[in-house]
DNA sequence: CGTTCAATTGGACATAAATCCCAAAAACAC
DNA sequence: GTGTTTTTGGGATTTATGTCCAATTGAACG
């Protein structure tokens, strides 16, 4: 049995959640949450001590959805090919929120890390989780001096398509550049180290 | 003799430009401006009559300069394939600010484009200065028919190093990837098309 | 000199937004 | 059922910031 202040407190992390996705930190006011989430004005603050505070538990929210995400997929198949493959498919899968919003990690990251350290290194965190794991198939494949770099690199090449994406609202692109990715990776595990 | 008046402008103008990168520009208040310009408070209304009027005129200085330094390097290379390393040269030599603010055309993009359509289109319009002058290279190099998408890959690439090295504050992996990049490049230049 | 007008000032004003307060209601423990 | 704690709800307060304005300066020009 959850209590009732819980599933408020989570409504309102939610609701945070995809207001700071889609409207950027800076220009989601408190206003707004209260009225995505459907709670009164100041009993926001019974849960929240500040705005920050709210941000902090959208971004712990976040890593939480991640590493469970990445746990299935860990869990779900066997092969490390199979599981770059499925990582491979997240951009496809979320192309029209790229071309409007883009990247829900990256463009946290690019408005926080400007100013605010303590922030950024959470938005951070985010990266190291996808970082950590896809090093790990990597590794598996049996690239495990260059490993991390493979990483990294798919990354890499993921925000880059995800920001020319939303810049340029253009999906066959995104596609395009998911191909060739694609076809990068399922050629390391087959031998062919391309490019690098 | 440039007019006094235009030399304040101008001041008011490279001030916000610098404050709207490396803070932000929500995150930029007038205080903030006109404190870097030296403007005294009201007076910044006599050249500009709201933040976005600025935020324009900042963009269209940042363009301007962007088409200047792009027709020096046409002007001052003589090949396509120098101009190509020229510009590759961008990232690395502004390597300690992309790590502490990333990349002055993506962020104001992943900043304006979630909610502003007319300031996005301005936001964008830097990177088809890019986008054009790259697809000149490359069709001058041969490439014809593929220029415009080596053109956008190019830059993708470029966006999603910068993103990297800004999360993660790494300057070596900047140079290792750019290291990478221009392999590719140069080895179009030579008949090899790598991965693609 | 005197007129004119661009340019300069600093402060006033309005608004939106974050934060705080506290009484009332609901949930819970015993 | 009574007492206690948690949660609700709406409004009050404060702060920040974009915007506006009236008075003033100063230089160009006749």
């Amino acid at each position: 049995m959850v209590k009732k202040s819980e599933r408020t407190r989570q409504r309102i992390i939610e609701a945070a959640n995809r207001l700071f996705y889609h409207q950027g930190y800076a220009d989601t006011s408190f206003s707004d949450i209260v009225e995505a989430a459907q709670v009164p004005r100041g009993n926001i603050y019974y849960y929240f001590k500040s705005k920050e505070e709210i941000l902090l538990a959208a971004m712990a929210y976040r890593s939480k959805r991640i590493q469970t995400m990445l746990q299935n997929w860990s869990d779900e198949y066997r092969t490390p090919i199979e599981r770059l493959n499925r990582f491979l498919e997240i951009l496809p899968d979320s192309a029209d929120s790229l071309e409007r919003y883009g990247c829900p990690m990256g463009s946290l990251n690019t408005e926080l890390g400007k100013t605010n350290p303590e922030l950024q290194q959470q938005a951070r965190y985010m990266f190291t989780l996808f970082e950590d794991w896809l090093t790990d198939q990597f590794s598996e494949l049996g690239y495990a001096g260059k490993a991390r770099e493979y990483a990294r690199r798919l990354l890499s090449r993921g925000q880059g398509i995800s920001v020319m994406t939303h810049i340029f609202k253009d999906k066959k692109f995104l596609l395009q550049e998911m191909d060739l990715l694609g076809r990068w990776v399922n050629g390391l595990a087959v031998g062919k180290e391309i490019n690098d």
